[in-house]
DNA sequence: CCCCAGTCCTGCGGGC
DNA sequence: TGCCCGCAGGACTGGG
């Protein structure tokens, strides 16, 4: 579930590790199948073990530690992970753990309960051209408007599921994108070729809008509460959903309207029928 | 180019 | 009450 907000809110959780040492990088005692990571831990360890943590970046729904060295290590939650300073919520699901010393936290950890995670060292130079070729569009609160509708005006795919797709537009995923959306009052249903250039104005808006908005309350912690900043506390967001599973409830703009849920893609949508066209 | 179904995975909640 | 199935969806893959 970590879309741009919840991982910019753990990036910011994360930033007083900046300028610690790293002692070593292992992996803690996990009975479950390792999540995805290159390359092995020890390599990990070795070429990181004695450098300083210069910087924590964000792109996307990625957090990337860089090194002294100018590595960069990219911590990929997906569904479920997080990235901590405070003692994970258990101590099953624990994937990585990074040492540290000279600074005000001994671990950096990152945690993934669906170990659909993923975690990726890259050397300065293929870190260099990974950050320009990446199949990963601009972040969604650095695009502008012009660009977006660049990047997603001839799709003729819905609105709804173009603004899904990280190649186009990074740090989107299902929640955030039915709740810009309906801020911008567009139908999900709308092919991307067919918004004017005024829905195209308002879109823009809309996503610094609820994106900013969202981090303001630290992210969404769902029903399931996976969902922690760095310190293992949850978010409020969830309390401001517009149209996220509110389905039948009404809409709360127009006060009358039920909010819908369809299906796009295999995935579900939330929308206002009257507020959205 | 786009779409869809399947894959990874765990925990929860609906239905029987 | 208990058990099983299906759903949740981020990213990716393979086939159409």
């Amino acid at each position: 579930m970590p879309e741009l907000p919840e991982v910019e809110t753990m990036r910011r959780g994360v930033l007083p590790v900046v300028g610690s040492t790293i002692k070593a990088v292992i992996s803690p005692p996990c009975e479950r199948r390792p999540i995805a990571m290159t390359p092995r831990v020890d390599q990990i360890d070795r070429v990181l073990k004695g450098q300083r943590i210069a910087a924590i970046e964000r792109r996307g729904k990625r957090v990337m530690l860089r090194s002294g060295n100018g590595e960069l290590l990219i911590l990929e939650p997906r569904m479920t992970g997080l990235v901590l300073i405070a003692d994970p919520p258990t101590s099953e699901h624990l994937r990585l753990r990074i040492r540290l010393t000279g600074g005000p936290h001994r671990d950096l950890w990152f945690w993934d309960r669906r170990g659909l995670g993923t975690v990726r060292l890259l050397d300065a130079e293929q870190a260099a051209s990974w950050l320009q070729d990446a199949p990963l569009g601009k972040d969604a609160l650095e695009i502008s408007a012009l660009e977006l509708r660049q990047q997603l005006g001839t799709s003729k795919r819905p609105i709804k599921v173009a603004l899904l797709d990280q190649k186009h537009v990074a740090g989107i995923g299902n929640l955030y994108a039915a709740e810009i959306l309906h801020v911008a009052k567009i139908s999900p249903l709308l092919s991307c070729d067919g918004l004017s250039t005024r829905q195209w104005t308002r879109l823009h808006a809309a996503i610094g809008q609820v994106l900013l908005e969202a981090i303001r309350y630290e992210g969404s912690t769902l029903s399931d509460g996976t969902y922690r900043n760095a310190l293992n506390t949850s978010g409020s967001y969830q309390n401001h959903h517009r149209v996220y599973d509110r389905q039948g409830k009404p809409c709360l703009r127009c006060r009358g309207q039920a909010i819908e849920r369809i299906v796009q893609a295999q995935r579900s949508t939330f929308y206002c029928p009257k507020c959205q066209t």
